[in-house]
DNA sequence: ATTAGCACTATCAGCTGATGAGTGCTAATA
DNA sequence: TATTAGCACTCATCAGCTGATAGTGCTAAT
């Protein structure tokens, strides 16, 4: 657990054959998934290198802390290192095929999405299947939300159920117990007043507020208004459950480019406490854009054999949430990237969209 | 896909002294996951057999179907015929310990179980729990719900929230979309008569009767019914979603019990789709009680290596969803069984005490 | 600076024989 | 007649050996 890892820096400079000799044992190891040898490399490379003068550069770039090798006589293979350098000096905004993107957009446009979470559980699914590896999501923070509406029902005597609308479509339920009987009308009037307070306000500054009526003067309110508070309170009091939607871990399980299983079991376990994902996915240094952790970088450990690519999604106003792929280190940047990257894009304008359409 | 099979048949009668060294061979392979030889079983049995009686007994048992070895020269497994003969035969109504069932009960009664869902999804990771398998729950239909409170909540001039309550507690939301704008009174309204038209039937019968009543002669309803049967319609058609819930899959995963990874992996595969596991689940062949399929007795192809225990729960009415585990076939019945069962009586009671809170 | 050549090394597949657990059969036994 | 001891046999597993292969590092020649 060494916090102090948060970047991989490449300071040195390399000249420009050794850089492409990595390249090609980076590229090479992607796609084969073998440790890549100075023979096959000759060839491939097609820069008129003899294998022995690729094993002195290779000697080097070992030296440098950008390959390593499983056993002696064996090929090398890349280290974290070298995937940094290869996603900051080579993997630079790849397109999309125009094939992809509207595979991705016609996804996320089905019908019956009108709720924020049914949008989510299909994007993340979308992207488990696109990349072939886990995806996860983490829901948008009713915390942070703004509320559209509130309303509540009454279902018994003790009984009444409070429904919450955010304004990016979230429905939240919650029954709550009553001790005394509330009838409907009064109900109703006690949302209507809540409404009219809150509208457009955030669900954590409301919950703020209400606190703040009740330390001050009691006496000040008549019988409604304390029950309206009294209730908004608990409405108020959502447990604050991390949502976060998980796709595709049988991708991560079965893989053939992870070499022990023990990690894959370790992601597992991770994967059953959601509140771990929320925070690994959460935890963002970055402003914006697509965020990458190769290996090492990652602060838990179980994913250090791993590459996390996520990218955050919003409405017009705020980051709503993140959404990302764990993968093989060496997995295909090249694609991978893009991929997330467009994904998350598509899915800030869907819910835009779905959060403007309201008055 | 043969679908003759639905139940191992043990029609020979075994003598008494055969029957105990099948069940010393069952049960000593299911405590030590290797195939049992003559000789240890002699010792472990203490009847005074020697190895060489063991031997003719096993062969017999081997003519009859119920033993098979993996290889000449390794000790015997039983087959599924085996495991049917000691479910139907040998366990019986084994009682849980205290300890268990207090454990039990605990955990269904945690607090902030109010809604349905969340002491579905508790009880099935207790389940996955204490088996140590993959469990699995499938939600009361909603389709046979019975109706308990229907509400609209207007979102936008396009948009409407329908809340669904269920008896028994579920509440679903819907957001439909409207061609008109219907203020907030109007929508009341149209709940109102809802309520008062469809209070404490099944939503099933609910939508049969919506079509009917469209189809009568529209010329008869003034424009609130017009309205309200439209969006009741609406309302009511709701996705036939499956919800299922899982839990416990790694623990299928990572099984020592599983010899291939293979069934695992079709296994994964299945559980991607929820519908195929809500069919396994309610296809329901006898009426009460638990429900046992071994191996080839399951219809899922890639089921056929399991065992799968599960149990209905209902309200004091209906049956209303199947809580199961699923495990290798060599799993100890003797405390599976016993576990599900109880699982699903606390489950129906605390569903029993949940539904039967309201006026 | 590059490369050809050579010695070295680790892995892998295939073969070997020894070991051990377990069986089936038969003849002796109670 | 049912049981058992004894024996030959089978098969999986394992350690040890083999040669082939694919890779490296180093050095001397170009």
């Amino acid at each position: 657990m060494s916090k102090t890892v948060q970047r991989l820096e490449t300071k040195e400079s390399i000249d420009e054959r050794t850089q492409r000799v990595l390249r090609g044992i980076i590229e090479g190891y992607i796609t084969s998934n073998e440790p890549v040898g100075s023979r096959s490399l000759s060839k491939t490379l097609e820069m008129g290198l003899s294998p022995a003068t690729i094993r002195n550069i290779m000697s080097d770039l070992s030296d440098m802390g950008f390959l390593m090798q499983l056993h002696t006589s064996a090929g090398r293979i890349p280290t974290d290192k070298a995937y940094r350098f290869y996603v900051d000096q080579v993997v630079v905004a790849n397109q999309l095929t125009r094939k992809l993107q509207k595979r991705i957009q016609e996804a996320t446009q089905e019908g019956g999405m009108n709720q924020v979470e049914d949008l989510l559980i299909s994007t993340t699914r979308l992207l488990a299947g696109l990349t072939q590896f886990g995806c996860l999501t983490s829901s948008p923070r009713v915390e942070t939300s703004i509320l559209r509406r509130i309303e509540f029902i009454r279902l018994s005597s003790q009984q009444i159920l409070v429904v919450l609308v955010t304004r990016n479509g979230q429905v939240r339920n919650k029954i709550i117990a009553t001790t005394e009987d509330l009838s409907q009308d009064f109900l109703n009037t006690v949302s209507s007043f809540l409404n009219e307070q809150f509208h457009n306000r955030s669900l954590h500054e409301i919950r703020q507020q209400i606190l703040e009526s009740m330390v001050e003067d009691k006496e000040r309110y008549d019988r409604l208004l304390a029950q309206a508070v009294r209730l908004g309170k608990k409405a108020f009091e959502l447990e604050d459950a991390p949502e976060v939607y998980i796709e595709g871990q049988h991708n991560l399980i079965f893989s053939e480019r992870f070499r022990n299983l023990n990690s894959a079991r370790g992601l597992m376990d991770a994967f059953e406490h959601k509140s771990m994902i929320m925070n690994l996915l959460d935890s963002t240094v970055e402003a914006d854009g697509i965020q990458i952790y190769i290996g090492i970088e990652n602060e838990l450990e179980s994913l250090q054999d791993c590459t996390m690519v996520k990218a955050q999604y919003s409405d017009q106003n705020n980051v709503l949430g993140t959404i990302g792929v764990i993968g093989p280190t060496n997995m295909d940047y090249q694609t991978v990237i893009p991929v997330v990257d467009f994904t998350a894009r598509i899915l800030s304008q869907t819910i835009t969209q779905q959060s403007s359409s309201c008055d």
